[in-house]
DNA sequence: TCACTTCGTATTTTT
DNA sequence: TACGAAGTGA
């Protein structure tokens, strides 16, 4: 039996690569997700590596559940194997479990503590047992801060600003691994700074506190791992648990995750990478698409294969891709061929503001109901930005057309879902203060404010936490009393084993938390409460603990439970990534949407702009069968009524549907490394040089020159790392 | 602690 | 413009 019969020819060849490093560059719509489960399959079938020492990352959880069901069924079906691959998991999650199984031991403590040694005030509590903070828990570490050495900061206007920019540059920092305070603040400190304590002192007392806490954030996860990947002797532990990688989505890594990449693959050269850089926009965010270079780079022998026939969407779709593709100056950027039989169809209708623009769509999506049967999951709306959603809405519903609103806004998020997860918390960990902070009173118990500030204050200096009470008085003290003998009783019953639903039960009857959203009438709430209790019956039955649980919670976003709901999808174009659906309605496609331009300024850089072009191009490749894309002349913004242009890239639209019959694929057949070192190169190698064009190496001259025919006949010399000279690869 | 008013804000946000 | 969050007063 040939497992692989299903596959087309270049499937085959990535898949079937022989071991050792392999990029696949895939195309939109090209199979991506079969190449790379059929290569973990062939892993296994053919080279005889062990399912769980292969490690498949992945960055969201969506994409990590797909593969794992996708495993299980193939593992099923041609190995007659009932198992799961227990690594098949997001880059945060494979971190968690390393940190999970090496935190607790002293070797590992100090070398992660000799790396954030500058940034310690206070004891850190830190063992495999962490909880993670999300960005809510990270912003009121940052609140504390202020609040506790009594400076008065406001939770709005320059001040909120201040510390959403302060988290976003310790982000941004620690994704490129930077834990130094100084660096911290040479690298990030902004030029105006309104905050009473500094960049570099405000980065060491958040970190002092959070790890106090006993909490790690998500970059942490990922560059806590990553120190002890980087440690010589503890590196290669780790680096032990695994025979092969494989990283989805590789356009987006980071600095972190394509270095613990290469680390993990030191031993065995045993990596697989498969991304498209067209489809690269997450930049803003520290993802850095240079990284398929760099591959190329570390790993000279890397197998290169390209996915390029499109099984996705009908012909006029690829053709419109193509167009958009030809004009990116992305390197790796490649034509895809369509494999559909249908012509589909492509739009672009004008409307006269964003009223006329959402009435056309509803009723477009109303006749392609009817018309062609098309169901109305399967048709989406995209813009660039939230704020266009709300006629769609509007109207969709004046129509009665079901939707789905489809936003970041998590159902982990919710308030009712965050308190009685943080009741687990201080279960499983009583010195988690971010945890306190929302459990003390709520449900009102009587410990206001000032208690409370006496409380926190007091909070980093007892042994015990139940010697806070002492720092009470009245009725406050017999409160906390109260709550405290209800946690110690917790957590014995966490010790005897009892399951997390009946935990939660308990929780809310004894905390007064269920009558108080009874009393409150909050019924929605409840229901929410109820469904984290199916969640909880899941882990109960997989015989999870308290500790995985909450682990597991903090990495989850609701982003899968979205998109299995009935109805239109209305999302952002980033939330529609990875995505396909029968008809996609593309929205705004005004000049100021797209490319996005903010208060009327220019692009800071041409990659900004080029980014615009690539999220443009993820749009236009997510339908299967029709297109729609619309402009308005007139849009309200800022209660100002302007006139809009076209979007500049309406014209790559217009380009492909004049031009369809001659489908060109002109640059379908090369791409280029960049070369600057000689290892690289050998005689008759094909070169490109931006500035003499297209030759072949008819000399290497060791340490680091080459020499070159250009394709005029032209001979030069060139000494690699100071020109630019391009391998070229078909 | 609630209901009302005023204020501030408007890019994307995988974990 | 129009939303949600924070602040205010009873």
């Amino acid at each position: 039996m040939d497992i692989y019969s299903t596959l087309n020819e270049r499937q085959r060849e990535a898949v079937l690569a022989p071991r050792g490093p392999l990029l696949v560059l895939a195309g939109a719509g090209s199979g991506k997700t079969r190449v790379l489960t059929y290569r973990f399959l062939h892993l296994v079938y053919d080279e005889g590596i062990k399912p769980d020492r292969i490690l498949a990352v992945t960055f969201t959880n969506k994409a990590a559940d797909e593969m794992k069901e996708r495993l299980h069924n193939m593992f099923q079906q041609y190995m007659g194997l009932d198992i799961t691959p227990p690594w098949v998991r997001t880059f945060h999650s494979a971190s968690l479990m390393i940190l999970r199984r090496y935190l607790s031991s002293d070797e590992a403590k100090s070398i992660i503590r000799s790396r954030i040694d500058k940034l310690l005030l206070k004891d850190m509590n830190l063992g495999s047992d962490f909880t993670v903070a999300d960005r809510d828990d990270s912003l009121m570490v940052i609140k504390n801060i202020f609040k506790e050495r009594g400076y008065k900061v406001k939770s709005t206007g320059d001040d909120k600003k201040a510390m959403a920019r302060f988290l976003e540059d310790v982000s941004l920092a620690k994704r490129r691994g930077i834990y130094d305070p100084d660096k911290f603040e040479m690298y990030y400190a902004p030029d105006y700074w309104n905050l009473p304590i500094g960049y570099r002192d405000l980065f060491k007392m958040y970190h002092s506190e959070l790890y106090a806490s006993g909490r790690l954030d998500f970059d942490d996860l990922l560059g806590f791992a990553h120190m002890l990947l980087e440690d010589e002797k503890f590196g290669a532990k780790i680096r032990h648990l695994f025979d092969a990688v494989l990283i989805d989505e590789f356009q987006d890594v980071n600095d972190v995750q394509y270095s613990m990449g290469k680390h993990l693959a030191e031993d065995h050269g045993n990596i697989t990478v498969v991304g498209d850089v067209q489809q690269s926009i997450y930049s803003w965010r520290g993802a850095s698409p240079q990284y398929v270079d760099a591959f190329l780079k570390d790993f000279p022998d890397a197998t290169v294969v390209k996915l390029d026939i499109n099984y996705r969407s009908a012909k006029k779709i690829v053709s419109v891709a193509n167009s958009v593709s030809q004009s990116m100056a992305t390197r790796h950027r490649f034509s895809v061929r369509s494999h559909s039989d249908e012509d589909g169809k492509v739009q672009v209708i004008p409307v006269s503001d964003e009223y006329a623009e959402a009435t056309q769509v509803a009723n477009m999506i109303h006749s392609l109901s009817i018309s062609e049967g098309i169901p109305y999951e399967e048709m989406a709306v995209l813009y660039r930005v939230n704020a266009q959603s709300r006629h769609f809405e509007e109207v969709l519903g004046r129509y009665g057309i079901p939707y789905v609103l489809v936003k970041g806004v998590s159902f982990y998020a919710r308030k009712e879902i965050k308190d009685v997860i943080s009741y687990l918390t201080v279960i499983h960990n009583p010195r988690d203060k971010v945890a306190w902070q929302r459990i003390i009173n709520t449900p009102p118990r009587g410990i206001g404010s000032v208690s409370q500030d006496k409380l926190w204050k007091h909070f980093d200096d007892v042994d015990d936490i139940s010697q806070l009470a002492s720092v009470l008085s009245g009725k406050g003290a017999a409160s906390f009393k109260r709550l405290w003998s209800h946690i110690v009783r917790w957590r014995k019953m966490v010790e005897e084993g009892i399951s997390l639903v009946e935990l939660l039960k308990d929780v809310l009857q004894g905390s007064g938390y269920l009558d108080y959203l009874i009393d409150a009438g909050e019924d929605m709430r409840r229901e929410n409460i109820g469904e984290l209790m199916n969640i909880m019956a899941a882990y109960d039955a997989e015989g999870k603990t308290l500790s995985e649980f909450l682990a597991e919670m903090a990495l989850r976003t609701d982003q899968d439970t979205a998109d299995s709901k009935d109805g239109v999808k209305l999302m952002t174009i980033h939330a529609a990534k990875g995505l396909e659906f029968d008809v996609v309605f593309l929205v705004g496609v005004e000049d100021g949407y797209m490319p996005y331009r903010r208060g009327g300024f220019g692009w800071r850089d041409v990659d900004d702009e080029e980014e615009e072009k690539r999220l443009f191009y993820v749009a236009v490749t997510r339908p299967r069968k029709h297109l729609y894309v619309t402009y308005a002349q007139y849009r309200t913004l800022w209660g100002d009524t302007v006139a809009r242009k076209p979007s500049p890239y309406i014209e790559y639209i217009e380009y492909a549907l004049d031009d369809e019959s001659e489908e060109s694929f002109d640059d379908n057949e090369t791409y280029k490394i960049p070369a600057d070192d000689i290892s690289m190169l050998k005689e008759g190698d094909r070169v490109y040089s931006d500035q003499f064009g297209y030759g072949r190496v008819i000399k290497v001259i060791p340490p680091a020159s080459i020499k070159v025919e250009f394709d005029d006949g032209t001979k030069r010399r060139f000494r690699l790392g100071m020109a630019s000279i391009y391998k070229v690869i078909s």
